[in-house]
DNA sequence: GTCTATAGTTTGATAGAC
DNA sequence: GTCTATCAAACTATAGAC
């Protein structure tokens, strides 16, 4: 006799199907632009119909919206246990190159993170709150070395951010950027006078 | 006896409409976002079957090329003839500033012009090297001040490009990032030293 | 240069059998 | 949960009359 599949099983099997279609999407977006993903070209990578994706997602915005909080969850879980240096200069780099090469590796990624590249794409509340948990770990890590100013937080993130785009939009795949990080820090370091880590 | 519209009446009344079009394109681009423009959203507006536009341009494409195009030409009108002051704080300021003002009045401008958002969409030589006209100048206004490192010139694009960014995803339509930009500039300036024009 | 007509795709989404 | 069948709509683009 066979017993049927625990409804713990089952939903085991659902989440594998959920992610097996994500990073379907993932692929597309890479390959051929955000804006260019269709839920045909998802569901052929799948070995799926087209109609079936309906049984995991209920429409084309919600597979924008859980590739949304996915992306920023990823993130979120590699750099959730992190142990920064207690010397300011050192930890500040780190967390930029951190984030740099996460959002390096991947432009449709980013265009969906943290630009508006998906006409009328708002992220539900809860793949948002993914988003609000990094920032809100951004500003512990920085109050840690005693910068709390909003705005010098808006510094860092502008500063950062802007080296991303610069790198993706002129130089893929390059370092033209990227290695000018560790003066952009010190630029930041000198301007802003974070203490060490207690 | 009327007499035929001579040629150039003829040339210069196909230019107006061209840039009606284009006008109505950039319309629906700020409005809709610039992935979900379309050629019937835009005939609509002009007062015309979609069809018609070709008459005008060969494709869609050659649409956003020349939104492209037009996008930089129009930025590089607003600074080809300013004179810059002699002290490089108060120089450098006007240049972020100007460059900052004139993206964040436009998120699907800079979308367009600085981003990679249309899928597969790459600009022509023409187009193109309207906003490589832009970047020369910007060189040159730097050069003046004695900044001529590729590194210095990468910096100071990445540094304002960023700061453009924040403001568009995180407060648009505020002052957030655009009233530190003067912080910024000394920071620049501390890192960079310019030297005083001659 | 603008129109009508229409081709030829592609798209997101639904209905209902299995 | 996946399938077939299908829809309705939207899209870019072309042909050819006026």
């Amino acid at each position: 006799m066979l017993g049927t599949p625990s409804s713990d099983r089952i939903a085991k099997r659902r989440e594998a199907t959920r992610r097996e279609i994500l990073d379907a999407a993932w692929a597309v977006a890479r390959e051929q632009g955000l804006g260019a993903l269709t839920l045909r070209e998802v569901a052929v990578r799948v070995g799926m119909r087209p109609p079936s994706l309906y049984s995991h997602f209920e429409s084309k915005d919600a597979i924008y919206d859980a590739m949304y909080g996915q992306a920023w969850q990823i993130f979120h879980d590699q750099v959730k246990d992190r142990v920064l240096p207690k010397e300011p200069r050192a930890a500040l780099l780190e967390i930029a190159e951190t984030f740099f090469d996460f959002a390096v590796a991947d432009l449709a990624r980013f265009q969906l993170m943290n630009q508006r590249s998906v006409p009328d794409f708002v992220p539900s509340k809860e793949s948002y709150a993914m988003a609000v948990e990094v920032l809100d770990r951004l500003r512990r890590d920085l109050a840690a070395f005693g910068v709390t100013d909003e705005s010098d937080v808006d510094l860092f993130t502008a500063l950062t951010g802007g080296f991303v785009d610069q790198q993706l939009a002129n130089d893929p795949g390059g370092t033209r950027w990227r290695r000018q990080l560790p003066r952009l820090i010190d630029m930041y370091v000198k301007e802003v006078k974070p203490r060490r880590r207690r």
